[in-house]
Formats: C-alpha cells, sequence, structure tokens
RNA sequence: GGAGGAUUAGCUCAAUUGGUUAGAGCACCUGCCUUACAAGCAGGGGGUUAUAGGUUCGAGUCCUAUAUCCUCCACCA
C-alpha cells in the first residue's frame, strides 16, 4: 500500500537509483522511431539559475513525452566548458591572469576546474530528473569534440567558406581577443559630447562634438553630408586637427546625419563600424593608436602608454587649455561591450580567420523556412537576425583554452599549412605538419588563437552524430528531431549550427525548433547578475517542493512566453501533487480485490467520465504535440480536479457499499478508475516522472517504468452526451451549494426535492439516479419533464433543525 | 529607429483558433471535521477583456490606429 504521507526526498532519491540501475533512459537503436533532441550544453562557468531549470525541464518533459509516444527517444546532453567562457572561470578562481599562469599549466586548470563544475551540473540535472542518457553525455572540448571541431574546421577550407585574412575586428581588451558581432550586449552609460573646434584648410572655424576625443591621433578624414547646406561648402577642403596639427580631407558622404551633433563626423581608424565602411570605401590610410590592451602606442608620443580614458581626459584638457573645447555636454548612450566581461569593445587589425557567411544569407534564411518553429513567431527572430548580420563570422580567438585551429604558417613563403584528417585532433603548438610546404620549407610557424566557443558548439548536432566516427549516428541524426533553447540565443547557437549545417551537408540540422521564455523576477524585470534578483537557488527549491513541483513550476505558462518566477505557483503545484497522491490512495485502497476483465455494462457516470476523459486527452495531445507543455498541463489539471471533486464524490459510495449498490455498480466504478488513473498518471508522467512512477509501481505491478509505457487510446465509443453529464454534475452543485447555503455538512439528507428535466435529460437523469441520490443523499425526488433544454430544481428540503425547505 | 511579443478579476495565468452566461489558482468573505486528502471540501463577492474605430448574424479572439510594458537588434560621430 501506499505510504499515508508521501516522503519526496526519500522517493525521488529511490526512484533516481532504480532508473539508472535499470538503465530505463538508455538509447539503443530498435525498430522503432528515432526521436532526437539537441537540447543546449550549458556553459559551466556560469552558476545553474531557475532560468535553466524553466528552460531545460520543458524540453525534458518533450523527451517524457514522445517516449510515451512510442519514439525511441534520443536524448544526450552536454556541457558546455569550451573557451573564454571556463578561462574567465579558472581566472577568477586563481586569482590570476592567464597569462600570468602559462599556457599549458593554465589548460590543465581549465580542464580540473570545469570538471568539478560538471559534477555539480550533473548532479542538479539529475535531481530534477532530467532523462538523458548520461552515457551519451558530450563536452566541448574533449578530443573527440575537438576532432570534430577540427574535421568541420577544414571542410569549410575546403569548401572555400574560411578564409584568413588581415581585417578589422571586434576587440576586447579586457579579454584581450577579437570576438564576434554575436558576442556584443549594449550597455547605456553616461559620457560626455566634447564640442572640439577645428579649422579648414582656409582658416574657417568649425566644430566636432564626439565623445571620444582620445581617438583625435587617429583620425583620417572628416565627414559632412552632401545635402547640409550650414556645412556642405567645406567638402573637398582639408581640416587640421587642434593641438595635434595633422590635415585630413573633408569628404562628403550620405551616411551622415545632419542633425546629430554639429553634423560634421570624424572618421578614425577605428572608432565604430562607420569608420570601418568609410575606411573601406574611401580607401582611408590606417592609423592604429591603441595597444591590444587598451592603451595608446608609442605612434602618439604625446600620449603614449596613457589607458584609453586617461588619455581621454589629458586630450580634453590639453584641447581646453588652448582654447579648442568649445563646450562639454553630458548625455547618456548606449556603447557596445563584450558580453563575456561587460567592457567596451575596440576595433584592431590582426590576422583572423573567417567563416563566410555574408555571401548565403538566403540559403540560410531557406534553411529557416524549411523547419518548425515553435512558436511560429521566433521563425522572425530569426529572419530578422540573419537579414541584419554585417560582418562574415570572425571564429579566431587569441585564447589559450578552446579548440586549437589545424594549422601551421610556414615560415619561408607563410603558406598556410593545414592538418591532414588523420592527425585529428590535432595542437599545433605540438604537432607539426605530416609533409613539408609546397615550396620545400619544413619549417612552420604554429596557429596560437583557438576557435570561438560558438565554432564548437554549432556542431551539437556532429557531435551528437559522432561525425566521421566508426560506429555513428549520422543515419538517424541527419537532420535531428528538435533543437530546444531560449529566445536570446537564436542569433548565435541556432544560426550558426544552421549555418554548419548548410556548409557540410546542405541539409536543416532538425526539423523543429522549440523556444523557450525567460524567467523574470518579481517585478517583471529579466533575471540577471547585475540586478541582484536572482533570488533562489534551484537545489533549494529541490530540497524544499521537490522535483516534481519544480518541474510544475517550470511547465506552466506557454511555450516562448517569459514567465514570473513565483511562490504561488510552486504552492499550487504542491497542491497538486498532494492531492494526486491522496486521490491515488483512495483508489488503491479499493482496488484491492480488483481483477482485470471484459466488462461492458459501465454506469452512466463511468461512461461520462470516460467520454470526458477521451475528450481532454485529444486536446491534450494536441498540445503536446506542439510543444506547449504548459497548456498540456494546464488543461489535464483541470480534468484531474474535476475528476477528483465531482466524480470521485460521484462513485464513492458504490465502492464503499457494495452491499446496498451492487457489485456490478462496484466494479463498474474500479473498472472506469482502473484505466482512468492509468492514463492520468502517463499524462501527469512528463512533469511528474518522480511521484508518478512511485504511484505507478504501487497500483500497476509488473512494469518496469510507468516511462517505457506507451499512451493508448481508451477504446470505447458511448453515446452518451458529455452535455448531459455536465448538467447533472451542475444539478449535484446546485444541491451541494443549497446545504452550504444553510450551513449544513454536504452528508445532510435532502428530505426531498421537485426537479423539472427536458426530455433528453431526463433520460439521463434516470440512468444516473441511483449515483445521485446516492452522492447528495436525497430521499424523494419529484419530476416533472418540460419542453425546455434546460433543468429547474424548485423544492429542495432539507433536513435540518429549524429550516424548513428553500425555494430556488 | 527596426523586428517580435504582450495588455483579460487586486495578483499570476487560461479561454478547444470567430460561437451560449469570459474560466482557474492565490488573496478576500461565508460555511462544512464528509470512512483519500482541513496541505481538504462546498459556496460567495470581484470583469466595459488597455483605448478608439472597423469587418461579421456574432469579436477577448480578425483588421486599422493610439497608449503602456517586455525582449531582441540597430543607433554609438
Amino acid at each position: 500500500m501506499l505510504d499515508n504521507r508521501y516522503d519526496f526526498k526519500d522517493k525521488e532519491n529511490k526512484w533516481l537509483n532504480y532508473w539508472n540501475n535499470n538503465k530505463v533512459y538508455d538509447f539503443k537503436q530498435d525498430k522503432r522511431e528515432v526521436f532526437s533532441i539537441d537540447t543546449p550544453p550549458p556553459t559551466v562557468s556560469g552558476k545553474i539559475h531557475i532560468g535553466h531549470i524553466f528552460s531545460y525541464s520543458q524540453t525534458e518533459m518533450i523527451a517524457r513525452y514522445k517516449r510515451l509516444r512510442g519514439y525511441n527517444v534520443f536524448y544526450p546532453f552536454g556541457f558546455d566548458d569550451n573557451g573564454l567562457p571556463s578561462e574567465r572561470l579558472v581566472e577568477k578562481e586563481c586569482g590570476k591572469k592567464a597569462s600570468e599562469i602559462g599556457r599549458e599549466e593554465f589548460s590543465k586548470l581549465c580542464y580540473s576546474i570545469t570538471d568539478k563544475y560538471e559534477e555539480e551540473f550533473r548532479n542538479l540535472f539529475s535531481k530534477l530528473g532530467v532523462s538523458t542518457d548520461w552515457n551519451l553525455l558530450y563536452k566541448t572540448v574533449s578530443p573527440s569534440s575537438i576532432k570534430i571541431s577540427q574535421l568541420s574546421f577544414l571542410d569549410l577550407v575546403n569548401k572555400n567558406k574560411a578564409y584568413y585574412k588581415k581585417a578589422p575586428a571586434l576587440w576586447c581588451n579586457e579579454c584581450l581577443t577579437s570576438i564576434a558581432q554575436a558576442e556584443l550586449e549594449t550597455k547605456t552609460i553616461n559620457a560626455n559630447f566634447n564640442y572640439i573646434n577645428f579649422k579648414s584648410s582656409d582658416n574657417e572655424v568649425f566644430t566636432i562634438a564626439t565623445t571620444r576625443p582620445e581617438l583625435l591621433p587617429a583620425i583620417v578624414a572628416v565627414f559632412i553630408n552632401p545635402s547640409d547646406k550650414k556645412n556642405n561648402h567645406l567638402i573637398g577642403k582639408k581640416a587640421i586637427v587642434p593641438t595635434l596639427n595633422i590635415e585630413v580631407p573633408i569628404i562628403g558622404d550620405e551616411k551622415v546625419s545632419i542633425d546629430k551633433g554639429t553634423g560634421i563626423v570624424m572618421c578614425c581608424t577605428f572608432g565604430d563600424q562607420t569608420d570601418i565602411e568609410w575606411w573601406n570605401k574611401y580607401k582611408l590610410p590606417l592609423k592604429n593608436i591603441f595597444t591590444n590592451d587598451g592603451c595608446i602606442n608609442d605612434s602618439v608620443d604625446k600620449y603614449k602608454g596613457m589607458k584609453i580614458k586617461e588619455a581621454r581626459e589629458a586630450i580634453i584638457s590639453d584641447l581646453d587649455n588652448n582654447g579648442y573645447l568649445e563646450k562639454i555636454e553630458e548625455i547618456e548612450h548606449e556603447v557596445q561591450v563584450h558580453e563575456r566581461c561587460g567592457k567596451e569593445i575596440e576595433y584592431s587589425i590582426i590576422n583572423q580567420w573567417f567563416i563566410n557567411i555574408i555571401d548565403n544569407k538566403e540559403k540560410f534564411i531557406e534553411i529557416g523556412n524549411s523547419i518548425k518553429w515553435h512558436p511560429e513567431y521566433m521563425h522572425s527572430r530569426y529572419n530578422e537576425w540573419v537579414n541584419n548580420v554585417a560582418w562574415d563570422w570572425c571564429i579566431s580567438r587569441q585564447r589559450y583554452f578552446g579548440v586549437p585551429f589545424p594549422v601551421w604558417y610556414c615560415s619561408k613563403c607563410g603558406k598556410p599549412i593545414f592538418a591532414d584528417e588523420s592527425q585529428l585532433p590535432v595542437n599545433p603548438l605540438i604537432d607539426k605538419p605530416n609533409s613539408k610546404c609546397e615550396c620545400g620549407s619544413d619549417d612552420f610557424i604554429p596557429e596560437k588563437d583557438v576557435m570561438d566557443t560558438w565554432a564548437t558548439s554549432s556542431l551539437t548536432p556532429l557531435i551528437n552524430m559522432k561525425y566521421k566516427e566508426e560506429s555513428n549516428y549520422e543515419n538517424i541524426l541527419n537532420p535531428m528531431s528538435l533543437r530546444s533553447n531560449a529566445s536570446e540565443i537564436i542569433r548565435t547557437w541556432d544560426f550558426y549550427t544552421i549555418v554548419k549545417s548548410y556548409y557540410h551537408f546542405c541539409n536543416k540540422p532538425w526539423e523543429n525548433v522549440m523556444i523557450s521564455g525567460f524567467v523574470m523576477a518579481d517585478k517583471g524585470e529579466k533575471i540577471s547578475k547585475s540586478k541582484g534578483n536572482n533570488k533562489f537557488e534551484p537545489i533549494d527549491l529541490i530540497d524544499t517542493y521537490s522535483a516534481d513541483v519544480v518541474r510544475y513550476w517550470a511547465g506552466s505558462g506557454r511555450l516562448g512566453t517569459d514567465i514570473l518566477f513565483s511562490m504561488d505557483t510552486l504552492d499550487r503545484g504542491k497542491k497538486l501533487v498532494n492531492k494526486l497522491y491522496n486521490v491515488c490512495r483512495f483508489i488503491e485502497m479499493h482496488l484491492v480485490d480488483y481483477e482485470d476483465k471484459s466488462f461492458d455494462n459501465y454506469e452512466y457516470f463511468d461512461k461520462y467520465i470516460i467520454n470526458k476523459y477521451n475528450e481532454m486527452e485529444k486536446q491534450y495531445i494536441k498540445y503536446m504535440d506542439d510543444y506547449e507543455v504548459g497548456l498540456g498541463l494546464n488543461i489535464l489539471e483541470k480534468f484531474f480536479w474535476n475528476f477528483c471533486d465531482n466524480y470521485i464524490e460521484i462513485v464513492k459510495h458504490r465502492l464503499y457499499r457494495p452491499e446496498e449498490f451492487k457489485n456490478n455498480a462496484r466494479y463498474s466504478g474500479q473498472k472506469t478508475i482502473y484505466m482512468i488513473l492509468y492514463k492520468l498518471l502517463q499524462n501527469f508522467s512528463p512533469f511528474f516522472p518522480f511521484i508518478t512512477e512511485e504511484i505507478f509501481q504501487e497500483i500497476y505491478k509488473n512494469n518496469k517504468s510507468i516511462h517505457l509505457t506507451e499512451i493508448k487510446k481508451l477504446d470505447f465509443n458511448f453515446e452518451n452526451n458529455i452535455e448531459n453529464g455536465d448538467q447533472l454534475i451542475n444539478i449535484v452543485s446546485d444541491i451541494r451549494g443549497e446545504k452550504t447555503n444553510k450551513n449544513v455538512s454536504l452528508k445532510t439528507l435532502v428530505e426531498s426535492i421537485d426537479i423539472s428535466l427536458s426530455n433528453e435529460l431526463n433520460i439521463a437523469f434516470e440512468e444516473a439516479i441511483d449515483d445521485l441520490k446516492a452522492t447528495l443523499n436525497i430521499n424523494n425526488i419529484n419530476k416533472n419533464i418540460m419542453e425546455d433544454s434546460e433543468y429547474m430544481i424548485k423544492n429542495i428540503v432539507i433536513e435540518s433543525n429549524n429550516e424548513k425547505g428553500t425555494r430556488v
């Protein structure tokens, strides 16, 4: 028998071990159709917060649901321990910079520290009941992932999609590496708009407003909009930079907005993306004045060695002292910062590897069109991003920890030499190329850079399919069935995966994408470190409420829609789980003598609840097939409360008192609750894997696990009209209401009622009359038949001390 | 500035895709210890579905504006 109280700590632990020992979630290829899930490998450097729990749970529920629908579910888990985020974690833990520790030692630390965190992560996700096959676990810096990532790179080189070029790149002088467009974030800061007086070659004074005066030494031109009547006469002249006495051309270009600042712009190499465009367009010279770590370099005598901000102040005070500073305006404006460290980005010109994405944007849109997006509107977020991509994807990172490029450069002719596939995984710093350079030289310079983390995480489908390995899943995972992630990484993870899949296979990486929303704090703001509103640790929530209840919270709400973190929802889940357990204790009690046999003489309300169930299940399946786990749970929950509060109350007396209501009526009830509970447990099992297993194993013995059963439709075709049944429930409700209004207990005897019924409803009423009388404890029912389709209750005479019957 | 989403009870969310009286939970009020559950049950109050138009026999749902909020992107001179 089920325990009186459900001790979730004990039971959840028990079932975790059971599933583990019995390999319930292990993947083995068989005849069944495969449903494969490409779920985000969490970055081990961050803490798991409730946002992860939200998003991962929803995917997990789909995995369980698909199992119930008879699919062979391929559900691997991964950890993203690659690259810069791990480096920053390690630097933080050691309190030292990578450069102080040394390349080799630092790499070792990265491996050991990320291992430690992965163990924590794995524990947490296990406790949550994530039904992944841990044998399929991958890491983004393991030898096999490095090999696949290098294979991918070589394939792109062969297909002329990857190229090496000295080009302006986004540069982070905190992390000392170039970064990709997708790694930018915008941040609002307070800044000074400095109005600086320039002179033209014929001594006319004009003013330029800038937030970045320290770039003055890097000035290469001044721009004015040709249709700017006030200033366009200056076009074609020269501008003389105050105090520095640099002379640069004044050029006309439509990109200048006339009403921003003074309408006159300086172009420096480089202050922003427009500078780069102009530099390219007008073949301007290059003046690089910064060192890689954010100081002024030796090319500027006066300010060399200063940090960017120091130089800014120094230049402003020099300008001011010489009378060139017209005024300073305080403004608030947005700057681009590196998402990993929050520091403002600069531009730098270095040799880097790029992946061409600009030339195939249409193809990426096409592939996006061939994928089903859930919810559908997330598709336009993808399109929006692809259409706005302005740069090729820079995958070089001047860092230590990550996937090395399988490349050396010939020290004589500079030609890049690529590793053989057979050599992979390769580390060019240690290994050597298999053959000489074409020029005959065998002296090589290894590529020191590592790849952007997205260059590898964009390969999760290939990692999962064990791309090019001897025994692999290429036949079943190309494409995979489902990609799942939050909306913020559509532009990175989803996009780059599509890019890679197109280049490698000319195929889409997955059939479906499901996008979850964000978890917001109470006030409706995004949970983030900077706002300090991440109050709840997932592990504490699981310990307090149980994994099932935490999953209830995670499974509420619509797909793609942001959700507020709410204790109320947790409490609601707690009540639901508790109710489920209690009703099962009741049901188990009445099934002790139950034997499953064929039977077709069901009572009215039994047929009603079966029909009602079938109606609900249809909708449940529709929602779940559309990845709307929250809506599926919602209608299931609604049915369940109705089942408990109405149906169980009605069937109760038959179960308790067969001597009064006959064995047939009792068996009808037994069989109905036996069948429906089975279905309900199945339906709830994606959300509450633990408690449903506990109950299932107790009541429906001889099964390995509820999670290995299959949903099959209850095959009945009762002609009962559900609406009539609903009406009878309303009648029950009305009479109960009357008892409540009289402040008497619900078991109080009703002496008599007068009721008018339509013909049709009367037939149902007659069929159900024993249940109705017993449930409501009514002695006499006086009936009238009327034309209306409604019913009318006229006199309810309740036995009570002082009160007489009342009119309703 | 561009794209997308949202706006329904005091709060958090539903509403079978255009169909009867817009539903749940929390909170509030009133009862009830009922052989599963008082962590429960039965009731009650609470709504101009953001605003204004339009389409339709019929609109929370569709179309057009407006307002407010959220997310992503772009503005960085």
